[in-house]
DNA sequence: CGCGAATCCTGAAGCAGATTCATGACATGG
DNA sequence: CCATGTCATGAATCTGCTTCAGGATTCGCG
């Protein structure tokens, strides 16, 4: 019998559909005042069975945070897949990192509570655990452009490892996601678009690293166009 | 009279009072364990007093961080009178963020919650103002190295302004807290001290800026001995 | 098809803990 | 010494997450 299959269909159905509607509720009337309460009346099932699947709040927040990640991941592989010199991709990933922040705008504000100490501590760990496989793909894809690099003559790692290069670049997009979504920052900093800054900044330090051929940050025209060049045959979208 | 000033006085103290059991309650049970009733009871005061000086429980956590950042900024300011070639005073900022982290354990932890949106949403107008004027010092300091590199001729900015330099170092630093808070994200690549490698990585990106005289950041031995000369010069602290 | 067992769903009650506010204590100043 | 305003108090309120005892549903089997 399939039953049982189908049950679990069922189930995980289920579990779809209420992340759905925490999500819609969060885009609606923000994450501040998403209620469980609210997530079982709108799935018409009831708070019981929404704590059949979720071990509490938090976790349902990190289930959430979990399927955007597959979008995320599914950026990143486009990316690895580009028929493009190593340097060009590893810039599409700081690329792909905005589009992405871009397309799913409660995620960040989602992941910053689901991280911090008192959220995190309330998930389960099944969930966690679950949650750093479905990341796992996107350190490596970062890793194995950085590996590419280095076999191609692109880069050369002086006794770093690949995973440590692919720290920088990391950590700068996470600040840059940091900055971009704290309330206040940008305007005392009068900056527009905290992205094209940090374009230009992932480029700068790919020149640090003396990751070939080396680029001109400067050359704002030359950075657009790349730009452009990657959502069109990466994304394939315009702008 | 200065009796009026007296009560000040008084209040004011009774507010670091409340501050001071707060920090102390977080470093005992964590963030999490943070009770407005446990604070109220340990300073002999009742909850309603507590409330007197903080709207909520988030605008008691981001008046403790505004306090957390007062110490920041004389780190930072320490940097800045530190007489060294301005590219050192640079890198010397990060070094004087990582040594920040580690004095206040709890710092971070309760930054990531205060700043999250919902915590935020629940501080008060007033001790939001009252933060970033406290904060915009540290921002000042780091754009004044950036406009000290470019009047020695360390530096040109290519069209970018001392503000946009500074969001790159800024944003690596902040990055490189978040992952070092991640939980279980250091493990999985495996980075013994993650502060190392941001020092190495910021010595990379100032590198990219073309910020003289240019530095070898593989050159494991010289950025030690800078950092230690640093905390004797600038912390005076060993090590 | 009917039965008992197992599983699942339910939502009202329980509970934790933040926040409020009616009350009374205290200080001021006339 | 009283009238007045100010402040501290903590029990009561409120919000919203979480639990759990009971009822419904499904399943396997004779």
């Amino acid at each position: 019998m399939g039953t049982r299959e189908r049950r679990q269909r069922e189930i995980a159905d289920r579990e779809e559909l209420f992340l759905d509607i925490a999500q819609e509720l969060i885009r609606q009337d923000g994450l501040l005042n998403l209620q469980m309460s609210r997530i079982a009346d709108k799935s018409e099932y009831a708070v019981g069975t929404l704590y059949q699947h979720f071990a509490s709040k938090e976790d349902l927040l990190l289930a959430l945070m979990t399927r955007y990640v597959k979008d995320h991941v599914s950026l990143f592989q486009r990316v690895a897949a580009w028929k493009a010199p190593s340097r060009d991709r590893m810039f599409a990933i700081g690329v792909a990192d905005s589009r992405f922040i871009r397309q799913c705008p409660d995620f960040f504000r989602v992941t910053q509570y689901a991280l911090s100490e008192v959220a995190w501590n309330a998930t389960s760990p099944a969930r966690r655990k679950i949650f750093f496989e479905v990341n796992d793909p996107l350190a490596e894809v970062v890793i194995s452009i950085v590996d590419d690099a280095r076999r191609a003559g692109d880069l050369t790692l002086h006794e770093q490892n690949a995973q440590e290069i692919s720290m920088a670049t990391w950590s700068m997009c996470l600040g840059y996601h940091n900055l971009a979504h704290a309330e206040g920052v940008l305007e005392d900093f009068s900056v527009r678009d905290p992205y094209s800054l940090m374009f230009r900044h992932l480029q700068y330090l790919l020149n640090g690293f003396g990751w070939k051929p080396l680029f001109d940050p400067a050359d704002h025209t030359a950075i657009e166009a790349l730009i452009q060049r990657i959502d069109k045959e990466v994304f394939d979208e315009e702008n």
